[in-house]
DNA sequence: TCAACTTTCTCCACTCACAGGACAAAGAAG
DNA sequence: CTTCTTTGTCCTGTGAGTGGAGAAAGTTGA
């Protein structure tokens, strides 16, 4: 099948794809309502869009009240792929050009492994959905990735924890295998694109979005807009000093964030307390288990066990601390929780709200709604469709 | 004198006066260069700014191997008024359109005096100014306040430090007074924008602005843009955690920043220690003055003194910690510190220096300079005329 | 069933922004 | 004094965009 060559034309051309995209099918009455364009122009550019084959007649709408409106959408056949490379799995999803999922696989991966392995399995579990009649080829891929990422040529940069990767031409090698356009970000900022897009931060234009997993890192927003930073790490929150001359941390500091609080370092914490006997129930599951991770804690924290309990609410802390002072520097309308740790749920949450309340000043929390992420796991992947849709539906 | 009534009539005649700003005098053809329009097109919108009185032909330029440019430049005879209030002093300048200091005034205030006496005594200053003749009236007029401001509206909002200014309509007010249109900001913000106008910011797309005096601030500037946050808060370091359970601070909490380092915490640690025999300089300079500040700990270390350069030094290493956590966050191209407390010169960079080096990521420092600023005390009202004047030259 | 009103969409003529070339003015270089 | 360069002006063609007229297609109420 032939995949969209077409890009809009002009400024008026996006700003109608990414209005299609963001509200679904449309009357050439309404999207008028939206874009400050006169009848007849913006009649003059649907056509052209139509003529590109981008967008596509949806038949009529019910009426309003007078002559029933034409409705035209995105082609429905466009098809993204959003692929959300974690340090220890991956998924990868399938959408249409109205970013909605179509298809999802998750798998398990080890991101040191390098990119070459990687892909490998990337590009398999694409095949895998394509082969299920989801998609015949791709239009556009997003790529996220655990690490900093020089974003305007998609190549990922000193990444802590995936040293195999620096400089990988991340996006050309896979534009070439694809045989599609191709983005890459830094994982967290397409969470934050996801919630921005289809969660919790909708309608909010300055917002950071804590995704809490492996490590921790930040997605800032600002005019709604993605800040990636000068050197593309901006939000790498995870080694910031949270306890002077604390523990150590892998990175060779001292008293980082992540040493205190992390997926990782609360899998450690839980294996201490269950060895040192001061948790029956994780104890318990680290016999039968035979290791511990945070969906542990969490399970034992639901089930009422109060040295788990106790490990997130002091995780959250850490945490919130931290946030704190973020939300004093940065003075966000939203902070957004994510991460494979929100499974601890609203034990963590009202740790760090305590905190943050707590902290900052009351002018920036007087109306600052902290919450979980509403998307979960498919933030990623729908931040990363997003992402090459915005680079798709912008004037070539 | 009828003071400036026009405004650009579009973007391309605001473009052009920001040019004019920035570049000073320059002939057509040099602003063609810098302006991606057709000769013709640019000649027509010049003339109608020379219409307007915005700009004024300015004489022949030298050949530069062809037929001599008619330069123009801003009207010579616009005039802005910048005004940085701070909290125990107030700066009053003078500007010409191309924001170059004509006239500056400061004095000692005590901001919490409030609004009225505040603004009796900038209008006496202003009014000076004026005798002398460097104005016949304003064409705009920059503000700049010690705390948080609700920026569209120009009027402060919950400043801890003058509680009486809540909700005062600082820009209605001063503009009936002066009879020009005004524009409000935080006095950091300010900095930050007279930096980046003239000083050792010219460059940098996304940078910081730290600023040292009675209290600390954080002007954060990104793609150029002074970044307010939500409510205007952003930037408000100064109350963020330095010390767990540390110091109280005036603010209620503990361990605040500001508790640690700051103007006034210098000073009264300074007072501490004179008073425990701990330095013979600074309890020889508490007897002649009668009491202690920043300048004298400055004078002491530039003399020597063990005590003043441990207090400034410990107090670098707490700011430095905090904005080691800042740069890991926002990864800026500059840090800019600034503010009273810089006649504290290099001793006090040392140790920020080192903290951020130590603590912050590689890839967030590897080309991140800290310099201190330029500009000094006038950074601020350099500033403020530079708000005023991003207003101004805005298509109306 | 019909008239009156709404909403949506199309067509057309007119305006204006803008580009780009021709050309004039003014100086430099040989 | 000729040629070349730079700067600025004039003029015309093009295409973007507006706004009105009117057709198409419905709803509503008498």
């Amino acid at each position: 099948m032939r995949r969209m060559t077409a890009r809009p034309a002009n400024a008026h051309q996006a700003r109608l794809l990414r209005l299609l995209r963001d509200g679904g099918p449309n009357s050439r009455a309404q999207l008028g309502d939206q874009v400050d364009l006169s009848r007849s122009k913006l009649a003059v550019e649907v056509d052209r869009l139509l003529e590109t084959g981008l967008v596509v007649a949806d038949g009529l709408a019910a009426s309003r009240g007078g002559r029933r409106s034409h409705n035209v959408r995105l082609n429905p056949q466009l098809r993204f792929l959003g692929v959300d490379i974690g340090a220890t799995s991956v998924d990868v999803a399938v959408t249409n050009a109205e970013l909605e999922t179509l298809g999802h696989l998750n798998q398990p991966l080890d991101v040191r492994e390098g990119p070459v392995a990687v892909f490998e399995q990337v590009l398999a579990m694409a095949a895998k959905l394509k082969a299920t009649g989801l998609a015949e080829g791709f239009d556009g891929a997003g790529i996220g990735v655990p690490g900093p990422v020089r974003f305007p040529e998609g190549v990922p940069v000193a990444p802590p924890i995936m040293p195999g990767w620096d400089g990988f031409p991340v996006r050309e090698a896979l534009s070439q295998e694809l045989g599609c356009p191709v983005m890459v970000d830094n994982d967290v900022n397409l969470m934050a694109m996801g919630e921005q897009h289809a969660g919790v931060a909708r309608t909010v234009a300055d917002f950071l979005c804590v995704k809490i997993g492996t490590g921790i890192g930040c997605g800032i927003v600002v005019g709604g807009q993605v800040y990636r930073g000068t050197t593309g790490s901006a939000g790498d929150i995870g080694h910031i000093q949270a306890v002077p001359d604390g523990r150590p941390c892998a990175c060779g500091n001292r008293g980082c964030l992540e040493a205190y609080f992390s997926g990782a370092a609360l899998a450690r914490d839980a294996m201490d307390a269950a060895q040192q006997g001061l948790s029956a129930e994780l104890a318990a599951r680290l016999a039968t288990n035979g290791g511990l991770t945070a969906v542990d804690v969490a399970a034992a924290a639901a089930a009422g066990d109060a040295t788990s309990l106790d490990l997130i609410r002091e995780g959250g802390n850490r945490v919130g601390q931290v946030i704190a002072g973020l939300v004093s520097f940065f003075n966000p309308g939203l902070v957004v929780i994510g991460g494979g740790v929100t499974g601890l749920g609203h034990t963590l949450l009202a740790a760090i709200r305590t905190q943050v309340y707590r902290q900052s000043l009351p002018l920036a929390t007087g109306n600052l709604p902290i919450v979980l992420g509403e998307l979960g796991p498919t933030a990623g992947v729908i931040g990363a469709a997003r992402l090459i849709s915005d680079h798709l539906f912008s004037p070539a």
